[in-house]
DNA sequence: AGAAATATGTGACATTTATCACAAAATAAG
DNA sequence: CTTATTTTGTGATAAATGTCACATATTTCT
């Protein structure tokens, strides 16, 4: 396999001074696997010695809760996967599954440690990423449980049209089920409210295609709960 | 004012290595505050440049969702309070408030980020440190969703008992609309809760003092949910 | 100490969401 | 291509919790 790690690793150079040095250290220590829709990449309660990055796609991050399975978050490439449950702990903390075809480049835990280390930009980096991302989750946590079932679903859907795929128009990764477990409800509850915005001219909608027509309509929605 | 830093950093020596010339750095950048009980420490919105240590007490951090405050944990010295808030941004993303009399050690920003950069223990030692808060973010949040009521009491009591005091008998720092405010209900539910414990013969309250009877059986309660 | 503000105890009632049940559709598997 | 499995659509009902309304304590402030 041609060695990609120098385009894995340009995305941080934008905001990361990494030495050529440094480069080949990743680009020998790395491995890239394709994960298909629905793969798991990561599993909570294994063993674990990578630190993981998505190279391309997009997962979910999930946890087992009391009851049922919590999805935490949708991320998109590129980024890395499960920092926080690489560090804590040996074992996954967290489960990590593609919910579209991706990419992931593992990366032995010792080498990246090292690197850390040795590159104090690519440390800082890697410090705002976890503060940022634990900000997110703080602030997340607050809005699910205090806005009811529209505010959350207007939520999700602005999340995949501004953040995930930049585009009024998009196919739903997740089924409605799975948007239950993100914003805590059935997935009944999800059903009705998505006829609810459909019948109100929000969306529109066909199969899992959907295409958002009164942007506003949904930020407002979103921000009075 | 008598210079305690090595007092403050003998916390981080167990599991850190500082060297007296790193610890003589911090010594002439830090200036210790006392709060009084319900003092606020770090107010959201507000700019800063500090990096901030809960030398004594214990402080709630809390910041505002959509509809009401929302409060996120609640920590005991020693520890740092506000690191992702104070790296993500120069301006605090959330709330810091004393609920018992604290004493809070103030460290340039500047100077704390040169000792990340020197002192390669001390670097992951606090990115251990976020990866735990974040893990524990997300494992609070799921819980605090998918139970109800009697499990995030039942929560909450354990926490205080076994996390924040280590004791079974204690006096609550927290308002019941405060507790309400945690696991995001009423001061309502949260009072009607408690009066069941007391009737269950779970808890002992008399004012604020609290003292758990049937720990065992609490655990039951917040295990089923 | 006395007044004002804040915190607690408790009932009645409205609302939201969870749950169950079952049919229809769409996808995946052989 | 046909069967099995997973998703989606929708009604009826139950259960949990939020909300309002007051009375009573308790704390804080002057």
């Amino acid at each position: 396999m041609k060695n990609e790690c120098a385009d894995c690793a340009c995305v941080l150079r934008s905001s990361v001074n990494m030495k050529d040095c440094q480069l080949e250290m990743l680009g020998g220590s790395h491995v890239v696997v394709k994960f298909k829709k629905g793969d798991s990449i990561i599993k909570q309660g294994v063993f674990s010695t990578n630190v993981t990055f998505l190279r391309k796609g997009m997962a979910k991050i999930h946890i087992s809760g009391p009851s049922r399975e919590q999805i935490v978050k949708l991320v998109k490439a590129p980024t890395y996967l499960g920092l926080p449950t690489t560090f804590g702990d040996k074992i996954n903390q967290y489960s990590v599954t593609s919910v579209i075809d991706s990419e992931v480049c593992f990366i032995d835990l010792e080498v990246f440690k090292r690197l850390l280390g040795e590159n104090k930009d690519f440390g800082s980096y890697i410090l705002m990423e976890l503060c940022k991302s634990e900000m997110e989750a703080y602030r997340r946590c607050a809005s699910r449980t205090q806005k009811q079932m529209r505010g959350n679903l207007a939520d999700v859907l602005l999340e995949f049209s501004e953040n995930l795929f930049e585009a009024d128009q998009f196919i739903l990764p997740l089924s409605q089920s799975d948007i239950g477990n993100w914003v805590d409800t059935g997935r009944e509850s999800i059903n009705r409210t998505l006829s609810e915005f459909i019948q109100d001219g929000i969306i529109e909608m066909q199969g899992r295609q959907i295409k958002i027509i009164d942007k506003k309509m949904l930020k407002m929605i979103s921000q009075n709960g």
